[in-house]
DNA sequence: TACCATATTTGATCTGGATCAACCTCCGAC
DNA sequence: GTCGGAGGTTGATCCAGATCAAATATGGTA
């Protein structure tokens, strides 16, 4: 694995925390791969074998049911998945599949319940991680549950622009995935956006701008108890 | 706080591998109390500040956002709620309120960190309990986003009927609840009912027999992936 | 550059489930 | 028992969002 990746990765707060001896010890177990575009990395329903982390690239989960298909997130460097499956050593629940060509660092469940078991410092990363994974399913039920269409969209618009600069900010997926994840069709997700422009979206393309902040926080009522704080930097 | 109760949560999976001392330790900060039905227990947006552990009687977990409201879990006796906010000392996303006169320890956050800290098969177990969890809401919402309203409601009776005999088995909660948990009205949930006669269920006030299973199951299309199996003994 | 395949938008229509309005039914208090 | 109020059901209607169909845009490739 490459030196650069490794630092990432020690970066992250999952890993941050840990002993340098439990961090190279479970470094020494993985290993890194890029896979190219549209590759299914995990099926749901198989076992947990490994804990992932994006390095580069995008990572889209996903589930189906019947001929049903819904985008559950999508994951953008750097960062890990299933990570709760893994722990609990249970199927996954999710498939994950490249959005781009990605380079992932794969990582032996088994080490990763280890290093737990090894490494204070780890453990409680674990957890927290756990944790927030948890509350952030809770604000994605919640806002199924509470928010109709138009304002499931603003409100994910609204937190994708905090760190937008005037130019506005560029969406990070495609409108049928991020249909997908807000629960609507692509027809729906169009006009949801037409609908906006009323409201302060201006839209072209990719490219979205809140030309109007205040208009559109009139509508959507964001709350930090439904909208999490994006923490990509 | 009676010996039966606290051998009550002795034996729940989170407690059962703590060391006695820190069991014993976390017990004496907590204490137990008897709660009124229909009585807020919890808010959402206020700091965490205690794990809830409910001994006897109900607790709704709810959510809301400006005039809407929708529940999110009900809570039975032996278990526990909030664990992800204490663990993350973070506010409560869901308010809590007991639908019957209900028991509830309450264990101190700060308590329950410590304890995480102190000793590794509590931590374990702590790990163990919110990956669970983790799960429980992947499936609740990949149940929201791929079934519609009749599927869900089959879903959810087959899933209790897991351990009802010929009879059948009450509904462990008011109509309009669970029709707030499957994320439907009660008028949708009436009308799921009547829809699934043709399915093989029977209904009569509270009580539920499911007729013929096989029916039931070849429209739900259960699926261990969606439908978490019941652990009530 | 031209072409093709796929994503997106737009328009027309349909429909699952929500809403609104009665009415019924159950149960607890008196 | 009966009265009152909340939960539940039923019917009528509405509407957000899905579906179906077709036209455009976009991006990758020869």
């Amino acid at each position: 694995m490459r030196e650069e990746d490794r630092n990432d990765i020690r970066k992250l707060t999952l890993f941050r925390n840990m002993t340098s001896p439990a961090f190279d010890e479970l470094m020494h177990a993985a290993y890194d791969q890029v896979f190219p575009a549209q590759l299914e990395l995990v099926r749901q329903g198989e076992a947990a074998n490994f804990l992932h982390v994006v390095l580069e690239g995008a990572v889209e989960l996903y589930a189906n049911w019947q001929d049903r298909d819904t985008t559950m997130a999508v994951v953008q460097p750097v960062a890990t998945f299933i990570l709760a499956a893994c722990m609990r050593d249970a199927p996954y629940l999710m498939s994950a599949r490249t959005l781009q060509r990605s380079r992932i660092v794969l990582i032996p469940a088994v080490d990763v319940r280890a290093a737990f078991s090894r490494d204070p410092g780890f453990a409680l990363a674990t957890v927290q991680e756990l944790a927030e994974g948890y509350r952030s399913l809770v604000r994605h039920a919640k806002n199924l549950k509470l928010r109709n269409a138009r304002e499931r969209l603003g409100a994910y618009l609204l937190q994708r622009s905090d760190y937008a600069g005037a130019q506005g900010f560029v969406l990070p997926q495609e409108k049928r995935l991020l249909a997908s994840y807000l629960g609507m069709t692509p027809e729906s997700l169009s006009r949801a956006f037409k609908a906006l422009r009323d409201h302060g979206v201006h839209i072209d393309g990719m490219r979205v701008t809140i030309t109007d902040p205040a208009a559109l926080k009139a509508l959507v009522q964001t709350d930090s108890l439904l909208d999490s704080p994006l923490n990509i930097p």
